[in-house]
DNA sequence: TTCGCGCGATGCGTTTTTTGCATCGGGAAG
DNA sequence: CTTCCCGATGCAAAAAACGCATCGCGCGAA
């Protein structure tokens, strides 16, 4: 929309940390940036922006008005999206930040069933872990964030959770493969693979293999559950993961297991979206959608 | 705000039911305003108005449209004041919605204790009755109402209540100025000044009468109570009132008796803002303050 | 300390957008 | 059928936004 066009450049101002960077991206001359902000921060009576030798950063004022900006862009794409509806064609753009877990397979045929019933909407979807997710839902960077990891801010709202065992992933020729369930001790002696510190399931497991001393033997650590999952193969070494991202294991010679819950707590999935936010209808529908399929395939999806 | 000045044509186009009006009102030609909206409408990809032969006309997409619109143009300005109050001086503007009985002396007190405290805030009262107040709240021409009446639109929140017995105003020579306490049948006889019929007090009145069916002699109906309560000096008859607008009665030469509850049922009066909206500082903080007030000087108000 | 670099601010000529005037076509009322 | 008022549109003038060149300023490297 043209009449937001100020708005849109401060925003990137705000961003970019800087008017020149700013610019360059909107592909517009610095000078007018510089106008447009000038002019908006003499229309509000004060300042948005510090000015230091190094570029800009949003003082008080322009946290509050930044934040109002942002609110403005994610009401009018819920209008448009409300809209939309009105003509009977569902339109709209969802914005979802999820950990690597469920980006694997539960949110791609989450997404594409979605589609081939609305074809009209369209999907952005940025991997981060818990609390960076929980800072988009904030800045309005999503709509819908998939967190595996305790929800830390108060502004987020918990639509739904699910709890998740934690299970341990190995060859199907490896020795623990026969066994029906992991306990800690099993894992000494074996080469595993861990996610980074980042991720909630790392988490898990640390407060589960430091409560239980077991002297273990990491070989790997990756952010990339598809890596981990294909090294195994030729290591014959065990990695870790959670239901909601376990794909076609048998294929690929794998296998999961569950570990104990007595030594690994199970953790809890959270499908968040801003407090107080009314989502476009887009994204509220694919929220309904997602919350009663994590029920059918998950079980135990809680409604807050 | 310069950036939101098709947002405000727009507004006024939509109240005028004209562009050529609503272009006459904002000092604008009308095929510049026409221009402007036909843009909006372009960008949006669909129509907001209806072409009538005699004007325009919002259809289903410009209802949503300019409930967005409004929402936004309230939020900015809760924005601003957000941002004023950071300076230390509180700014901002108070629009209240009011039956008349309220502007008698309550709110003028409260208004002006207030201002005291923090004279950069404004205010504008708009005298109305029960729905358009709530009418006024939902199209955000109003922060607060203070409604006597029973609430009837689920989108108006209910932040204070108070419970107002009713009043019967008489000179104090008056033959039933005697009575501790009025019963309908007293009023048999004598001559009464009633308000008109949208305002709560007359329809907890006609409740009440009716269910009596007493002879009734009414000999003035009038929409100001000033006019009544001047005019019962001169013809020495009865009117009816509730606290919180009874004015210094004594000076005049009035008394005010209590009806029996019995009789007509006490009303309650509503201190409302709009469901899910976020007052502005000024307003927020001068709600608390009547709260306070109505609390102090009439006993059991609720919060809710 | 000096020099160079990158930052935001500003004066001025140019380009783009917005506005106003005149006018068209069409429905409603007399 | 005529008249009036409505919104839409072509075109020229006015206004706003833009880009270029340049200034002043603080920081970090030499």
């Amino acid at each position: 929309m043209r009449y937001m066009t100020s708005l849109r450049f401060i925003d990137v101002v705000a961003r970019e940390g800087s008017i020149r960077k700013a610019a360059d991206k909107l592909a517009i001359t610095s000078t007018a940036l510089n106008r447009r902000i000038l002019a908006i921060e003499d229309e509000l009576g004060q300042p948005l922006f510090e000015r230091l030798p190094s570029g800009v950063r949003l003082n008080t004022a322009g946290e509050l008005f930044i934040q109002h900006v942002r609110s403005q862009f994610a009401e009018l794409a819920r209008v448009q999206s409300q809209i939309s509806d009105l003509t009977g064609i569902r339109r709209g753009h969802v914005r979802i930040a999820s950990g690597a877990d469920a980006l694997r397979l539960f949110l791609p045929q989450a997404v594409s069933q979605y589609r081939s019933l609305h074809p009209a909407v369209t999907f952005a979807l940025q991997r981060c872990y818990g609390e960076s997710a929980e800072a988009r839902l904030q800045s309005l960077d999503a709509d819908i964030a998939l967190i595996f990891a305790p929800i830390r801010a108060a502004h987020v709202h918990v639509a739904a959770t699910v709890r998740q065992t934690m299970h341990c992933v190995m060859p199907d020729d490896h020795p623990l493969s026969q066994h029906e369930m992991i306990r800690i001790r099993d894992l000494a002696g074996h080469k595993l693979c861990l996610p980074t510190s980042e991720s909630g399931i790392r988490q898990l497991l640390d407060t589960g293999l430091l409560r239980r001393a077991t002297e273990i033997d990491v070989v790997l650590e990756s952010d990339s559950f598809e890596f981990m999952q294909n090294y195994l193969r030729f290591e014959n070494a065990l990695g870790f993961q959670i239901p909601i991202a376990l794909t076609e294991l048998a294929e690929m010679g794998l296998v999961a297991i569950p570990l104990d819950p007595a030594d690994v707590a199970p953790g809890t999935l959270h499908l968040c979206h801003l407090k107080g936010r009314v989502l476009p209808v887009a994204a509220a529908k694919f929220l309904d959608e997602i919350i009663t399929s994590l029920r059918d395939n998950y079980g135990e999806a809680v409604d807050q």
